[in-house]
RNA sequence: CGGGGCGUGGCGCAGCUUGGUAGCGCGCAUCGUUCGGGACGAUGAGGUCGGAGGUUCAAAUCCUCUCGCCCCGACCA
């Protein structure tokens, strides 16, 4: 592809509106453009990295016996109503009439329509199992997209289901899954940790998140020092010891004046925060009103307290009208005296005699307050986070938190939809059974900003060459000061272009100065660059620059020419 | 949804406080010179100042409403 004629320009500026470096340089190189909040146009080179990624997905897929489909973007909405996720999803599903005042979605994923596909179509036991997959586009209307290409809420996904007699049949595609994602990650230049992973809204019982470690991540993962254990800090278990048991003293009100946050209180009692019990206030999505109980020196995991008392449709904290309406007061909450509440404690409060809490009376709390004497909890479950250092709960030892960005995950459905959509098959017991499903996916643009985020420097991108748009970005200098150095350019790019793809190759036959050609060829990021100019011509051939490592030498045009051809697998 | 910020030519920005003929850098076009690290000169094109309403003799500037985008949080896979 000549420059001349290819659709992009190059920026000079950095967009005010861009502060990731994938942000940014993919923007500045003219491989994306965005359309509106969230919406991205891939322009031609961003498209060839999209296509190449996609290839090595769609490699590994078939190498576990994937078959690749298409399934549709539009929905019908009594699909959803029939799996019920019509009801429990809130707005991030697009929902709109059609001519004839059907209701219609936009897909967000496509478990329904594969199990409507099953149902259709899987009569017997003979006819599973199998994989299928698609690459499509998802739409999902976040309340926030952030990060550039991170977070956005139109994307292409690649999606694929395995479906299954039973559990085991479902086991081996789950693992076999599992190692297609680490062959992928790996040849798309991603260290990817696979962490186990809360099953949210998919249901199911199994799940791993494959996360890239990025300190703009939005999961915080639980990495053990020692072993491999990781997990999604939404799921690891609290693995803090109990307290040294205690005689239980008499509960006692404290005038605790201007102590409504926990540190403040530590500090005016002369306690450590482990000794306090903190309240937190939220509605759940279903309209319940909690009063979760942790311990001072923790953290509410929302995902937890979700899954202990199954709640649906999400949670948020609740507002002050709500608190004071039951009676309790914001700064100063207790369980005690709360009602029209479900309590919810954190394991670790129920083992944790004599804490200070909240009074639910501005500017008093109550000592010496104990589970079951005290008060009694509608529920006790693991609610809090792991904390940096706390015991890793395979092997003991320190685990630490980072943030992590997902670009994979793999879910164990099981009959999660496939029973309520009735696709069921004929076993060879004669009896009838439901498909057992996984779901797995990988979003292809946020890979291809994860990659931007593992591999640029100040200059610009620099691709890996499994997914580089071009192999080589070829560069003529001085061209009309010298006519040899058209004629080899050319020579060379006609030799890329006759070998089939006539894209083999970037040529910069731009009539610009060496300065911007050089910019801009470390800006868009091919593997290497192959600069023709008399000077290069006098030292014996072609100037070949490895992009990720700046390494120079001299090649011959024969030795070139090799690699455009694809004889070589490098110019040097 | 809450908090903060920003909308002025393709990109980056000034002008707004204190109303008075819309500017700068880069980019773009033409010509010439240049040609191994974002060249130089000359000439030129390009903007309903996000939109609507209002105040005023006069609005990019003041007021009201509205739309859009970014960041933090809530939220979400």
């Amino acid at each position: 592809m000549r420059l001349s004629n290819l659709f992009f320009t190059t920026l000079r500026d950095d967009p005010a509106d861009a502060e990731m470096p994938s942000h940014r340089l993919l923007l500045r190189a003219g491989y994306v453009r965005q359309l509106g909040a969230g919406i991205y146009s891939l322009l031609p080179l961003g498209f060839r990295v999209s296509k190449r990624v996609e290839q090595v997905i769609r490699e590994e897929l078939n190498a576990i016996g994937g078959q690749e489909m298409e399934m549709p973007v539009v929905h019908p909405a009594d699909l959803w109503r029939e799996s019920g996720r019509y009801f429990k999803i809130g707005p991030e599903m697009a929902r709109f009439k059609d001519r004839a005042d059907r209701d219609m979605v936009l897909a967000m994923t496509h478990e329904e329509v594969v199990a409507d596909l099953l149902r259709d179509i899987v009569r017997s036991y003979r006819q599973l199992p199998f994989i299928i997959y698609h690459f499509q586009t998802k739409f999902r209307d976040e309340p926030r997209s952030r990060g550039g290409l991170i977070r956005v809420r139109e994307f292409v996904m690649k999606d694929s289901y395995s479906c299954d007699r039973d559990e085991a049949g479902l086991d081996a595609a789950y693992w076999a899954h599992h190692r297609a994602y680490t062959r992928i990650f790996e040849r798309l230049g991603l260290k990817a940790i696979p962490v186990s992973s809360d099953v949210g809204m998919m249901g199911g019982s199994l799940a791993h998140e494959f996360m890239f470690l990025h300190p703009a991540g939005e999961d915080v993962l639980v990495l053990c020092e020692k072993c491999d254990y990781a997990a999604n800090r939404q799921i690891a278990p609290l693995t803090v010891a109990a307290p040294e048991a205690e005689d239980p003293l008499p509960m006692e009100e404290v005038h605790t004046p201007e102590t409504t946050t926990i540190d403040a209180l530590a500090t005016f009692m002369g306690i450590p925060t482990s000794k306090t019990a903190k309240a937190v206030f939220m509605v759940t999505g279903d309209g319940r009103f909690v009063v979760a109980i942790v311990r001072g020196d923790f953290e509410l995991n929302e995902t937890k307290l979700t899954n202990a008392i199954k709640a649906t449709g999400g949670m948020r904290p609740a507002q002050l009208d709500e608190i004071l309406a039951r009676g309790m007061q914001a700064g100063y909450g207790s369980p005690i005296g709360a009602r029209d509440s479900v309590v919810v404690v954190d394991s670790l409060v129920a083992k944790s005699p004599n804490l200070v809490a909240g009074a639910n009376k501005p500017g008093y709390h109550l000592k010496n307050t104990n589970v079951g004497r005290d008060y009694t909890p509608d529920v006790v479950a693991d609610i809090a986070n792991v904390r940096e250092g706390d015991a890793c709960p395979n092997c003991g030892s320190r685990v630490i938190l980072r943030n992590g960005i997902e670009i994979g995950n793999i879910f164990k459905l099981g009959t999660d939809f496939t029973v309520p959509l009735g696709a069921e098959y004929l076993g060879e017991d004669g009896e009838r059974h439901p498909i057992v499903m996984g779901s797995y996916g990988i979003g292809l643009g946020r890979n291809v900003a994860c990659i931007v985020e593992a591999h640029h420097d100040e200059k610009g991108l620099v691709w890996p060459a499994e997914v580089a748009p071009y192999p080589a970005h070829l560069v003529a200098i001085g061209a009309n000061k010298d006519p040899r150095v058209t004629e080899v350019a050319e020579q060379l790019y006609a030799a890329a272009a006759a070998c089939g793809d006539a894209s083999q190759v970037l040529y910069d036959d731009r009539n610009e100065s060496p300065g911007v050609k050089f910019t801009d060829a470390e800006l868009l990021g091919m593997p290497w660059i192959l600069t023709v100019s008399s000077r290069s011509l006098a030292a014996g051939g072609v100037e070949v620059t490895e992009r990720a490592t700046g390494a120079r030498s001299i090649q011959s045009i024969e030795q070139v020419t090799a690699f455009l051809e694809g004889r070589a697998a490098t110019p040097a």
